[in-house]
DNA sequence: ATTGCTGCAAAACGTTTGCACCTAT
DNA sequence: ATAGGTGCAAACGTTTTGCAGCAAT
C-alpha cells in the first residue's frame, strides 16, 4: 500500500529538483517504507525482485539516495562497509548502539546530544547538516548474544 | 624511523595473543605512525609499495586490524564505505566534523560527549567498547571549500 | 522534441580469501 | 617441528557506470 503523505513529500522534492516523477521511484519508496528497521540497498533490490518488480538495481540505489536527500529516509553506516537506510517517516530522531559481537542494533535517544552538532558546527565555521552517533558495545547477557559476527 | 615505545606496545600485544612478531608487521606500524592524519588501508599499501617494500596487501589489512585492536590506531568510518585509520599515539581522543561538499575533516572535542557512551551502554545492559560521533556539515566559506566530492 | 530515467551488464572499488611457501617460535 | 604468517592473485560484495532505448515533461 502507498503512504500518500510520504509520496506527496517525495513528489514535491522531485519537482523542485527537476527530477522526473516515475512509477519506479514510487515503487522503491513504497518498499522502503514497509521496512520496520534498517535495510541495505541490495536487500531492497532483492525484495523487489522477489515481488516480480522490474525495477533495476541502479534505480534502487539512485532512488534511495534521493529519498535520503529529501529526508524521508536516513542513511546510516555502522562501520561495516554497508549503507543502511531507515524510514524517518513519523519516527523521532535517535542514535544507535551496535553490539560488536552479534551485530544487534539498539536505538536510543539522549537529550544531551541534540544541541551539540549545531553548536560545534557554528563554532568551527560550518553549517550543520546532520550527524551520526554510534556506540559500539557488547551484550552483557552472553546467552542472548549470538556472536554471529 | 621506528617509534620504540609504540613498537613495544605492539610486541606485547602480539605476544599476549600468540601472534608472531614479524618484520612485516613492524613495517606497517612504522608507516602508519608516519601519517599525520587519516589514511586508508590501501593508501598505506600503495605507499609501502612505492617505498619498494614487499609487504603484501593482505598483510597490510591484517596488521592494521591488529593495530586497531591494541589501540595504537583508531579505525574510523565517515560513511563513505572506506575504512580510515588514524594514529592514537600521544593524541587525545577527539571527534570529527566532515564537510559534505569538499570532504574536509576537522577534529574537535567536546567534553559533554565523554560520559554519554558509557552511561548509555550501562543503561541498556551493554558493556561499552567504543563510539563514533561524526558531524556532517558544510564549509561556510565557499571560496575555500573546493566542492570536490 | 527534449532530456532525464531506465534496465542491463560490466566495471569499479575497497576488502577478504585460498593456497603454497616461508619463518618465528 | 609446527603453527601461524606471508605474498600473490583471484574472488568477494556493494556500489557505480556506460550505453542504448524509453518515457515524463
Amino acid at each position: 500500500m502507498r503512504n500518500e503523505k510520504a509520496a506527496e513529500v517525495f513528489r514535491t522534492f522531485l519537482k523542485r529538483g527537476k527530477n522526473r516523477i516515475t512509477p519506479e521511484r514510487f515503487e522503491v519508496l513504497d518498499a522502503a517504507l514497509e521496512h520496520d528497521g534498517h535495510f541495505g540497498a541490495d536487500d531492497l533490490f532483492i525484495q523487489l525482485k522477489n515481488l516480480k518488480s522490474k525495477v533495476s538495481r541502479a534505480t534502487v540505489y539512485n532512488t534511495l539516495e534521493l529519498l535520503a536527500q529529501c529526508d524521508l529516509l536516513s542513511k546510516r553506516n555502522f562501520g561495516d562497509n554497508l549503507n543502511r537506510y531507515e524510514s524517518n517517516y513519523k519516527r523521532q530522531t535517535h542514535d544507535h548502539l551496535i553490539c560488536v559481537d552479534c551485530g544487534k542494533i539498539v536505538e536510543f535517544s539522549d537529550p544531551r546530544l541534540s544541541k551539540i552538532p549545531q553548536e560545534v558546527s557554528d563554532k568551527l565555521g560550518f553549517e550543520m547538516d546532520s550527524y551520526s552517533f554510534n556506540i559500539f558495545a557488547r551484550c552483557k547477557n552472553q546467552k542472548e548474544c549470538k556472536n554471529r559476527k
